[in-house]
DNA sequence: TTCAGAATTTGATCTATATCAAAAGACAAT
DNA sequence: ATTGTCTTTTGATATAGATCAAATTCTGAA
Protein backbone atom coordinates (compact mmCIF):
# COMPACT_ATOMS: atom_id res chain seq x y z
CA UNK A 1 0.00 0.00 0.00
CA UNK A 2 2.83 2.16 1.32
CA UNK A 3 4.62 1.61 -2.58
CA UNK A 4 1.20 2.69 -4.28
CA UNK A 5 0.76 5.38 -2.70
CA UNK A 6 4.41 6.50 -3.60
CA UNK A 7 3.54 5.72 -7.25
CA UNK A 8 0.75 8.42 -7.40
CA UNK A 9 1.08 12.11 -7.06
CA UNK A 10 -1.58 14.48 -6.85
CA UNK A 11 -1.77 17.99 -8.69
CA UNK A 12 -4.01 20.55 -9.51
CA UNK A 13 -5.82 21.72 -12.77
CA UNK A 14 -8.12 24.49 -13.90
CA UNK A 15 -11.00 23.47 -16.44
CA UNK A 16 -10.21 23.46 -19.90
CA UNK A 17 -7.14 21.62 -19.25
CA UNK A 18 -6.48 19.12 -21.76
CA UNK A 19 -4.90 15.76 -20.01
CA UNK A 20 -4.66 13.74 -22.79
CA UNK A 21 -3.82 14.87 -26.57
CA UNK A 22 -5.54 12.79 -29.45
CA UNK A 23 -2.56 11.18 -31.57
CA UNK A 24 -0.64 10.87 -28.48
CA UNK A 25 0.04 7.52 -26.22
CA UNK A 26 -1.28 7.77 -22.68
CA UNK A 27 1.37 7.72 -20.12
CA UNK A 28 -0.73 8.23 -17.13
CA UNK A 29 -4.05 6.80 -15.23
CA UNK A 30 -5.78 9.75 -13.48
CA UNK A 31 -7.87 9.13 -10.07
CA UNK A 32 -9.95 11.89 -9.83
CA UNK A 33 -10.33 13.13 -6.03
CA UNK A 34 -12.35 16.23 -7.20
CA UNK A 35 -13.88 17.67 -10.11
CA UNK A 36 -15.44 16.49 -13.49
CA UNK A 37 -13.22 15.17 -16.81
CA UNK A 38 -14.56 14.01 -19.87
CA UNK A 39 -13.26 11.64 -22.61
CA UNK A 40 -14.17 12.39 -26.33
CA UNK A 41 -12.98 12.18 -29.64
CA UNK A 42 -13.78 14.21 -32.75
CA UNK A 43 -15.54 12.26 -35.82
CA UNK A 44 -14.61 12.37 -39.23
CA UNK A 45 -17.22 15.39 -39.88
CA UNK A 46 -15.05 17.14 -36.91
CA UNK A 47 -17.77 16.77 -34.62
CA UNK A 48 -16.95 16.87 -31.14
CA UNK A 49 -18.30 13.68 -29.62
CA UNK A 50 -18.72 12.60 -25.78
CA UNK A 51 -17.06 8.75 -25.13
CA UNK A 52 -17.46 9.31 -21.18
CA UNK A 53 -18.05 11.75 -18.07
CA UNK A 54 -15.59 11.05 -15.08
CA UNK A 55 -15.93 12.60 -11.67
CA UNK A 56 -14.88 12.30 -8.02
CA UNK A 57 -14.36 8.72 -7.17
CA UNK A 58 -13.77 7.78 -10.63
CA UNK A 59 -10.51 6.88 -12.34
CA UNK A 60 -9.80 8.25 -15.99
CA UNK A 61 -7.55 7.09 -18.80
CA UNK A 62 -7.64 5.88 -22.41
CA UNK A 63 -7.82 2.50 -20.88
CA UNK A 64 -6.86 1.37 -24.48
CA UNK A 65 -4.05 3.35 -25.05
CA UNK A 66 -2.81 2.96 -21.58
CA UNK A 67 -2.29 -0.84 -21.32
CA UNK A 68 -1.10 -1.26 -24.92
CA UNK A 69 1.03 1.75 -25.41
CA UNK A 70 -0.44 2.43 -29.21
CA UNK A 71 -1.38 6.26 -29.61
CA UNK A 72 -4.94 6.87 -29.32
CA UNK A 73 -7.61 9.00 -30.92
CA UNK A 74 -9.23 10.11 -27.74
CA UNK A 75 -8.70 12.99 -25.50
CA UNK A 76 -9.48 13.74 -21.98
CA UNK A 77 -10.25 16.96 -20.79
CA UNK A 78 -10.71 18.57 -17.47
CA UNK A 79 -14.36 20.60 -17.40
CA UNK A 80 -14.08 21.69 -13.76
CA UNK A 81 -11.05 22.85 -11.77
CA UNK A 82 -10.03 19.43 -10.75
CA UNK A 83 -7.52 18.04 -8.26
CA UNK A 84 -6.16 14.96 -9.88
CA UNK A 85 -4.13 11.82 -8.57
CA UNK A 86 -1.76 10.48 -11.11
CA UNK A 87 0.17 6.94 -11.82
CA UNK A 88 2.67 7.15 -14.57
CA UNK A 89 2.73 3.87 -17.27
CA UNK A 90 6.31 3.07 -16.20
CA UNK A 91 5.86 3.70 -12.30
CA UNK A 92 2.66 1.08 -12.62
CA UNK A 93 4.70 -1.31 -14.83
CA UNK A 94 7.83 -1.26 -12.09
CA UNK A 95 5.32 -1.29 -8.95
CA UNK A 96 3.84 -4.56 -10.92
CA UNK A 97 7.23 -6.20 -11.56
CA UNK A 98 7.77 -5.88 -7.72
CA UNK A 99 4.14 -6.60 -6.76
CA UNK A 100 2.54 -8.95 -8.94
CA UNK A 101 -0.52 -8.57 -7.32
CA UNK A 102 -0.77 -5.39 -9.27
CA UNK A 103 -1.83 -7.38 -12.33
CA UNK A 104 -4.90 -8.80 -10.75
CA UNK A 105 -5.62 -5.10 -9.83
CA UNK A 106 -5.49 -4.37 -13.55
CA UNK A 107 -7.48 -6.80 -14.48
CA UNK A 108 -9.97 -5.63 -12.00
CA UNK A 109 -9.67 -2.15 -13.85
CA UNK A 110 -10.32 -3.29 -17.04
CA UNK A 111 -13.39 -5.84 -16.01
CA UNK A 112 -15.16 -2.53 -14.52
CA UNK A 113 -14.23 -0.32 -17.92
CA UNK A 114 -15.87 -3.84 -19.96
CA UNK A 115 -18.91 -3.78 -17.48
CA UNK A 116 -19.74 0.05 -18.25
CA UNK A 117 -18.67 -0.56 -22.02
CA UNK A 118 -21.52 -3.45 -22.54
CA UNK A 119 -24.01 -1.38 -20.83
CA UNK A 120 -23.74 1.35 -23.25
CA UNK A 121 -24.20 -0.92 -26.24
CA UNK A 122 -27.46 -2.18 -24.91
CA UNK A 123 -28.53 1.32 -24.30
CA UNK A 124 -27.49 2.77 -28.11
CA UNK A 125 -28.49 -0.55 -29.44
CA UNK A 126 -31.98 -0.64 -28.71
CA UNK A 127 -33.31 2.22 -25.91
CA UNK A 128 -35.48 5.45 -27.11
CA UNK A 129 -33.36 8.77 -26.30
CA UNK A 130 -35.50 9.35 -23.90
CA UNK A 131 -34.82 6.34 -21.94
CA UNK A 132 -31.21 6.66 -22.30
CA UNK A 133 -31.62 10.38 -20.56
CA UNK A 134 -33.53 8.55 -17.75
CA UNK A 135 -30.89 6.32 -17.22
CA UNK A 136 -28.37 8.87 -17.37
CA UNK A 137 -30.27 10.57 -14.26
CA UNK A 138 -30.06 7.67 -12.58
CA UNK A 139 -26.22 6.65 -13.11
CA UNK A 140 -25.07 9.85 -13.21
CA UNK A 141 -27.14 12.61 -11.37
CA UNK A 142 -26.00 15.78 -10.77
CA UNK A 143 -23.95 16.06 -14.33
CA UNK A 144 -27.24 17.74 -16.03
CA UNK A 145 -25.59 20.70 -14.25
CA UNK A 146 -22.18 20.45 -14.35
CA UNK A 147 -21.49 19.98 -18.31
CA UNK A 148 -23.07 21.70 -21.48
CA UNK A 149 -26.02 20.48 -22.72
CA UNK A 150 -24.00 19.34 -26.42
CA UNK A 151 -21.63 17.37 -24.55
CA UNK A 152 -24.35 15.69 -22.68
CA UNK A 153 -26.22 14.86 -25.94
CA UNK A 154 -23.51 13.39 -27.96
CA UNK A 155 -22.37 11.10 -24.86
CA UNK A 156 -26.49 10.07 -25.31
CA UNK A 157 -25.93 9.83 -29.36
CA UNK A 158 -28.74 12.63 -29.62
CA UNK A 159 -28.49 15.90 -30.57
CA UNK A 160 -28.70 18.96 -28.30
CA UNK A 161 -31.73 20.51 -30.17
CA UNK A 162 -33.15 16.83 -28.88
CA UNK A 163 -31.79 16.63 -25.40
CA UNK A 164 -33.58 20.03 -24.94
CA UNK A 165 -36.68 18.96 -26.11
CA UNK A 166 -36.87 16.00 -23.90
CA UNK A 167 -35.62 17.77 -21.05
CA UNK A 168 -38.10 20.28 -21.01
CA UNK A 169 -40.76 17.44 -21.39
CA UNK A 170 -39.95 15.78 -18.23
CA UNK A 171 -40.14 18.96 -16.13
CA UNK B 1 1.80 -24.32 -22.57
CA UNK B 2 1.72 -28.18 -21.69
CA UNK B 3 -0.69 -27.53 -18.57
CA UNK B 4 -2.55 -24.87 -20.27
CA UNK B 5 -3.35 -27.58 -22.98
CA UNK B 6 -4.07 -29.86 -20.34
CA UNK B 7 -7.14 -27.59 -18.94
CA UNK B 8 -8.74 -27.05 -22.06
CA UNK B 9 -10.96 -29.81 -23.46
CA UNK B 10 -12.39 -30.07 -27.08
CA UNK B 11 -15.94 -31.06 -27.87
CA UNK B 12 -18.53 -31.03 -30.89
CA UNK B 13 -21.81 -29.17 -30.30
CA UNK B 14 -24.38 -29.36 -33.16
CA UNK B 15 -26.18 -25.80 -34.62
CA UNK B 16 -28.84 -24.60 -31.95
CA UNK B 17 -27.31 -25.68 -29.05
CA UNK B 18 -27.20 -23.62 -25.88
CA UNK B 19 -23.85 -22.84 -24.42
CA UNK B 20 -25.10 -20.81 -21.73
CA UNK B 21 -27.98 -19.54 -20.18
CA UNK B 22 -29.24 -16.38 -18.76
CA UNK B 23 -29.26 -16.34 -15.35
CA UNK B 24 -26.83 -18.86 -14.96
CA UNK B 25 -23.07 -18.20 -13.50
CA UNK B 26 -20.60 -18.53 -16.63
CA UNK B 27 -18.11 -21.48 -15.91
CA UNK B 28 -16.67 -21.97 -18.99
CA UNK B 29 -14.48 -19.65 -21.74
CA UNK B 30 -14.49 -20.95 -25.25
CA UNK B 31 -12.28 -21.06 -28.34
CA UNK B 32 -14.06 -21.76 -31.21
CA UNK B 33 -12.11 -23.97 -33.66
CA UNK B 34 -15.03 -24.29 -36.60
CA UNK B 35 -17.96 -23.27 -36.39
CA UNK B 36 -19.69 -19.59 -35.06
CA UNK B 37 -21.99 -18.51 -31.97
CA UNK B 38 -23.63 -15.79 -30.93
CA UNK B 39 -24.20 -13.77 -27.77
CA UNK B 40 -27.48 -12.58 -27.06
CA UNK B 41 -30.22 -10.95 -24.60
CA UNK B 42 -33.90 -10.81 -24.10
CA UNK B 43 -34.98 -7.34 -23.67
CA UNK B 44 -37.35 -5.90 -21.93
CA UNK B 45 -40.11 -6.64 -24.40
CA UNK B 46 -39.53 -9.63 -25.44
CA UNK B 47 -37.23 -8.81 -28.23
CA UNK B 48 -34.19 -11.32 -28.41
CA UNK B 49 -31.22 -8.90 -29.52
CA UNK B 50 -27.75 -9.83 -30.53
CA UNK B 51 -25.15 -8.81 -28.40
CA UNK B 52 -22.06 -10.28 -30.70
CA UNK B 53 -20.86 -12.95 -33.22
CA UNK B 54 -18.33 -15.05 -32.69
CA UNK B 55 -16.41 -17.80 -35.37
CA UNK B 56 -13.19 -19.67 -35.58
CA UNK B 57 -10.40 -18.63 -34.27
CA UNK B 58 -12.09 -16.53 -32.06
CA UNK B 59 -12.79 -16.66 -27.75
CA UNK B 60 -16.44 -16.50 -26.46
CA UNK B 61 -17.44 -15.75 -23.18
CA UNK B 62 -19.75 -14.06 -20.84
CA UNK B 63 -16.33 -12.18 -19.70
CA UNK B 64 -18.35 -10.10 -17.13
CA UNK B 65 -19.87 -13.46 -15.60
CA UNK B 66 -16.90 -15.15 -16.46
CA UNK B 67 -14.47 -13.20 -14.37
CA UNK B 68 -16.60 -12.13 -11.76
CA UNK B 69 -18.22 -15.13 -11.09
CA UNK B 70 -22.12 -13.74 -11.10
CA UNK B 71 -24.99 -14.28 -12.75
CA UNK B 72 -25.57 -12.90 -16.32
CA UNK B 73 -28.49 -11.98 -18.58
CA UNK B 74 -27.11 -13.04 -21.85
CA UNK B 75 -27.25 -16.68 -23.52
CA UNK B 76 -24.42 -18.43 -25.77
CA UNK B 77 -25.83 -19.98 -28.45
CA UNK B 78 -23.87 -22.43 -31.39
CA UNK B 79 -25.59 -21.05 -34.84
CA UNK B 80 -23.98 -24.04 -37.08
CA UNK B 81 -22.70 -27.09 -36.05
CA UNK B 82 -19.22 -26.23 -33.99
CA UNK B 83 -15.78 -27.46 -32.90
CA UNK B 84 -15.18 -25.94 -29.37
CA UNK B 85 -12.16 -26.15 -26.69
CA UNK B 86 -13.42 -24.87 -23.36
CA UNK B 87 -11.54 -24.30 -19.91
CA UNK B 88 -13.54 -24.04 -16.70
CA UNK B 89 -12.98 -20.90 -14.38
CA UNK B 90 -11.82 -23.16 -11.50
CA UNK B 91 -9.10 -24.71 -13.83
CA UNK B 92 -8.16 -21.49 -15.19
CA UNK B 93 -7.87 -19.97 -11.34
CA UNK B 94 -5.64 -23.25 -10.61
CA UNK B 95 -3.82 -22.38 -13.42
CA UNK B 96 -3.84 -19.31 -12.26
CA UNK B 97 -2.39 -19.88 -9.24
CA UNK B 98 0.49 -22.24 -10.67
CA UNK B 99 1.48 -20.05 -13.23
CA UNK B 100 0.59 -16.15 -12.49
CA UNK B 101 1.57 -15.19 -15.53
CA UNK B 102 -1.67 -16.10 -16.64
CA UNK B 103 -3.00 -13.21 -14.75
CA UNK B 104 -1.33 -11.26 -18.12
CA UNK B 105 -3.05 -13.43 -20.31
CA UNK B 106 -6.42 -13.06 -18.34
CA UNK B 107 -5.92 -8.66 -18.42
CA UNK B 108 -4.89 -9.37 -22.44
CA UNK B 109 -8.13 -11.31 -22.85
CA UNK B 110 -10.19 -8.36 -21.23
CA UNK B 111 -8.28 -5.61 -23.26
CA UNK B 112 -9.25 -7.27 -26.52
CA UNK B 113 -13.12 -6.92 -25.29
CA UNK B 114 -13.26 -3.93 -23.99
CA UNK B 115 -11.59 -2.82 -27.60
CA UNK B 116 -13.78 -4.47 -29.14
CA UNK B 117 -16.72 -2.77 -26.88
CA UNK B 118 -15.16 0.83 -27.36
CA UNK B 119 -15.13 0.92 -31.44
CA UNK B 120 -18.59 -0.78 -31.10
CA UNK B 121 -19.50 2.12 -28.62
CA UNK B 122 -18.65 4.64 -31.41
CA UNK B 123 -20.24 2.80 -34.06
CA UNK B 124 -24.08 3.14 -32.68
CA UNK B 125 -22.91 6.81 -31.17
CA UNK B 126 -23.01 8.60 -34.60
CA UNK B 127 -22.77 6.08 -37.55
CA UNK B 128 -25.88 5.33 -39.56
CA UNK B 129 -27.30 2.24 -40.12
CA UNK B 130 -25.51 1.85 -43.66
CA UNK B 131 -22.18 2.78 -42.12
CA UNK B 132 -22.88 0.24 -39.31
CA UNK B 133 -23.10 -1.91 -41.95
CA UNK B 134 -20.22 -1.30 -44.21
CA UNK B 135 -18.06 -1.79 -41.36
CA UNK B 136 -19.67 -5.15 -40.75
CA UNK B 137 -19.32 -6.65 -43.78
CA UNK B 138 -15.91 -5.16 -43.44
CA UNK B 139 -14.93 -6.65 -40.21
CA UNK B 140 -16.68 -9.79 -40.59
CA UNK B 141 -17.14 -10.71 -44.26
CA UNK B 142 -18.84 -13.99 -44.37
CA UNK B 143 -21.61 -13.61 -41.17
CA UNK B 144 -24.33 -12.31 -43.80
CA UNK B 145 -24.00 -16.12 -45.54
CA UNK B 146 -23.88 -17.66 -41.97
CA UNK B 147 -26.25 -16.07 -39.48
CA UNK B 148 -30.20 -15.36 -39.84
CA UNK B 149 -30.96 -11.56 -40.88
CA UNK B 150 -32.94 -10.63 -38.14
CA UNK B 151 -30.05 -11.77 -35.75
CA UNK B 152 -27.37 -9.66 -37.61
CA UNK B 153 -30.32 -6.41 -38.03
CA UNK B 154 -30.98 -6.18 -34.05
CA UNK B 155 -26.35 -6.32 -33.93
CA UNK B 156 -26.71 -3.49 -35.58
CA UNK B 157 -29.37 -2.03 -34.16
CA UNK B 158 -32.05 -2.09 -36.93
CA UNK B 159 -35.09 -3.84 -37.89
CA UNK B 160 -34.91 -6.72 -40.36
CA UNK B 161 -36.88 -5.16 -43.00
CA UNK B 162 -33.88 -1.92 -42.92
CA UNK B 163 -31.48 -4.28 -43.21
CA UNK B 164 -33.22 -6.20 -45.89
CA UNK B 165 -33.34 -2.45 -47.89
CA UNK B 166 -29.94 -1.33 -46.78
CA UNK B 167 -28.57 -4.85 -47.98
CA UNK B 168 -30.81 -4.76 -51.49
CA UNK B 169 -29.51 -0.84 -52.16
CA UNK B 170 -25.58 -1.94 -52.37
CA UNK B 171 -25.86 -4.85 -54.83
C1' DT C 1 -41.48 -33.65 -55.84
C1' DT C 2 -44.43 -31.43 -52.91
C1' DC C 3 -45.84 -28.78 -49.35
C1' DA C 4 -45.72 -26.34 -44.74
C1' DG C 5 -43.28 -23.29 -42.09
C1' DA C 6 -39.59 -20.14 -41.84
C1' DA C 7 -36.93 -16.38 -43.63
C1' DT C 8 -36.65 -12.54 -46.57
C1' DT C 9 -38.38 -8.91 -49.44
C1' DT C 10 -41.47 -5.33 -50.80
C1' DG C 11 -44.93 -1.71 -50.07
C1' DA C 12 -47.50 1.83 -47.51
C1' DT C 13 -47.55 4.47 -43.74
C1' DC C 14 -45.94 6.55 -39.25
C1' DT C 15 -42.75 8.51 -35.89
C1' DA C 16 -38.63 9.75 -33.49
C1' DT C 17 -35.04 12.38 -34.21
C1' DA C 18 -32.13 15.36 -37.33
C1' DT C 19 -31.47 19.61 -39.55
C1' DC C 20 -31.72 24.44 -40.27
C1' DA C 21 -32.82 28.86 -38.58
C1' DA C 22 -33.91 32.18 -35.41
C1' DA C 23 -35.00 33.82 -30.75
C1' DA C 24 -34.07 34.00 -25.94
C1' DG C 25 -31.04 33.49 -21.92
C1' DA C 26 -26.64 33.37 -19.61
C1' DC C 27 -22.20 35.24 -18.54
C1' DA C 28 -17.88 37.71 -18.65
C1' DA C 29 -15.40 41.79 -19.87
C1' DT C 30 -15.45 46.41 -20.55
C1' DA D 1 -25.53 49.00 -17.44
C1' DT D 2 -23.80 47.60 -22.24
C1' DT D 3 -21.88 44.85 -25.38
C1' DG D 4 -20.43 40.56 -27.49
C1' DT D 5 -20.05 35.70 -27.21
C1' DC D 6 -21.67 31.38 -25.92
C1' DT D 7 -25.39 28.25 -24.54
C1' DT D 8 -29.99 26.81 -24.57
C1' DT D 9 -34.63 26.91 -26.26
C1' DT D 10 -38.20 27.06 -29.67
C1' DG D 11 -40.22 26.46 -34.27
C1' DA D 12 -40.74 24.54 -38.97
C1' DT D 13 -39.55 21.02 -41.88
C1' DA D 14 -37.06 16.90 -43.56
C1' DT D 15 -35.59 12.15 -43.21
C1' DA D 16 -33.90 7.71 -41.55
C1' DG D 17 -35.66 4.05 -39.87
C1' DA D 18 -39.83 1.71 -37.47
C1' DT D 19 -44.08 -0.60 -37.87
C1' DC D 20 -47.62 -3.33 -39.90
C1' DA D 21 -49.10 -6.18 -43.53
C1' DA D 22 -48.74 -8.85 -47.49
C1' DA D 23 -46.10 -11.13 -51.08
C1' DT D 24 -42.31 -13.85 -52.24
C1' DT D 25 -38.53 -16.96 -51.75
C1' DC D 26 -36.09 -20.51 -49.32
C1' DT D 27 -35.67 -24.88 -46.82
C1' DG D 28 -36.16 -29.28 -45.22
C1' DA D 29 -39.02 -33.18 -44.09
C1' DA D 30 -42.13 -36.58 -45.84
Amino acid sequence: MNAIELAFFQKEYTKQHILHHYGDISTTLYYIEKGLCRIYYVNDTGKDITYGFYKEGDFVAIAESFFTQKPSGYCIETLEDCSLFSIRYNDLIKLTDEFPIIEKVKSHVLQYFLLIATSRIIALQFQSAQQRYNALLEQQPGILQRAPLGQIASYLGITQETLSRIRSKVL
